[in-house]
DNA sequence: CAATTGATGTAAGAGCCATTCACATGAGTT
DNA sequence: AACTCATGTGAATGGCTCTTACATCAATTG
């Protein structure tokens, strides 16, 4: 029987040996559980086995930890988005809206990540790391736009790609923080937030100009 | 003005005479200040002059405290934006834009309103007066997507006003809890918000399918 | 006009947390 | 084997939430 040490895994001698990704990783897990304002520096080390001290020897402090998450969880959001879009594949359009559905998946997967990332309140500025990876997400979705409004009709003059991708990363967002998190109902919807979302994006794209194949308003004809 | 107790000093008998509306307000400078995680019931209690425990007998705990700032916020909120909409005077569209401008108005101008209604992370069940708050503020949202789907032009069947609503709450939230919150700058924008917002909302609707004045699409045209 | 009483405040304290500092440990280096 | 530095510990400080027992006072009531 190990006599020596209960909490995580097997027995450690007095270091740890993995200690900031072990922190890491418990504070995503709290965070998931209990939200972001219900995680503790304390418990986090309680989780990983070792003294409410110890956490210092790899963060200034608790708001450091968070923004590590934060950061990491924008490297994952780039990911997960890039992924959903595959460089426009097999289409534009139907890539779109696989990026669409992948924000609103990531939001609800990864609460932690997600509350970490837009819901703590850390000062932009002043961490120039989490600011880039904040701007290489957004550089996906830029990016996607970008070929959208080289697509679009020259009817009326082309939109500017930047402010396609604030619109769809706005409403992207705003269903998300409304409609998408917390386990089981935050507001009650008639649809889910996914249509909503495509719904929604349909109806843009067709303001920019761009013939969609259904009636996006709701018609239940085909 | 203050024959009596002042926030601070000043002779007050063993009773405050007003403590829990004194406490409100204490705690909307606080968090107004140093944002919704950053206000404490004892501060607010200190401010207010009395023990830590005062709070206490008018708020079962911090959580009620902030859940009846967020009431309060949605009761405003409401006020804020049935005004601006003005029953659709002198026409749904100017009106229904002045509405959006409103929106950030609020969240800019009213940031602890805005951070107890949206960002405390509070169950909305189990606050049957906060959702019914949040819910009186989104019907007037939801009003004037009324007056606009019922004016859509019938090309494709009209859009339901629930789904309008959805959609203009969604990306007018997106854009105020990305972009419009925080003094100084959350994220560089190329345009203000309430532009960005105005302009999205108008490739939105004419995505509906109403004629709109202008190209919506960024030319500089004018 | 007391006496009573219920609402409102206070004092003290338990238990939690963040953070710091002096000190301990031990892995890698010399 | 001695050294050293990153990493972890213990103890302490000060703040916070919330509870419990008690104090004060305004209003009611006999």
């Amino acid at each position: 029987m190990s006599w020596r040490k209960q909490s995580g895994r097997s027995e450690r001698g007095y270091h740890h040996g993995n200690l900031k990704e072990a922190l890491l990783q418990a504070a995503l897990d709290l965070i998931a559980e209990k939200g972001p304002g219900g995680f503790t520096f304390a418990e986090a080390a309680r989780s990983a086995g070792v003294s409410p001290a110890a956490p210092y020897r790899h963060f200034r402090d608790r708001d450091e930890l968070i923004s590590s998450i934060a950061e990491r969880g924008f490297l994952q959001f780039e990911k997960v988005l890039a992924a959903a879009w595959d460089e426009g594949r097999p289409d534009t359009f139907s890539a779109f809206e696989r990026m669409g559905r992948a924000y609103l998946t990531f939001a609800r997967d990864e609460p932690a990540f997600y509350s970490a990332m837009f819901e703590s309140g850390l000062p932009l500025d002043g961490n120039p790391a989490l600011l880039a990876a904040s701007e290489r997400a957004f550089a996906v979705i830029r990016a996607t736009a970008e070929r959208l409004a080289a697509l679009a009709p020259p009817g009326a003059g082309r939109p500017p790609a930047l402010m396609v991708a604030l619109h769809i990363w706005s409403m992207s967002h705003g269903i998300a923080s409304l409609f998408a998190r917390g386990d089981a109902a935050r507001r009650k919807l008639p649809m889910s937030p996914e249509d909503l979302l495509e719904a929604g994006v349909l109806i843009y794209l067709r303001g920019l100009g761009f013939a969609t194949e259904r009636p996006p308003a709701g018609t239940p004809g085909e």
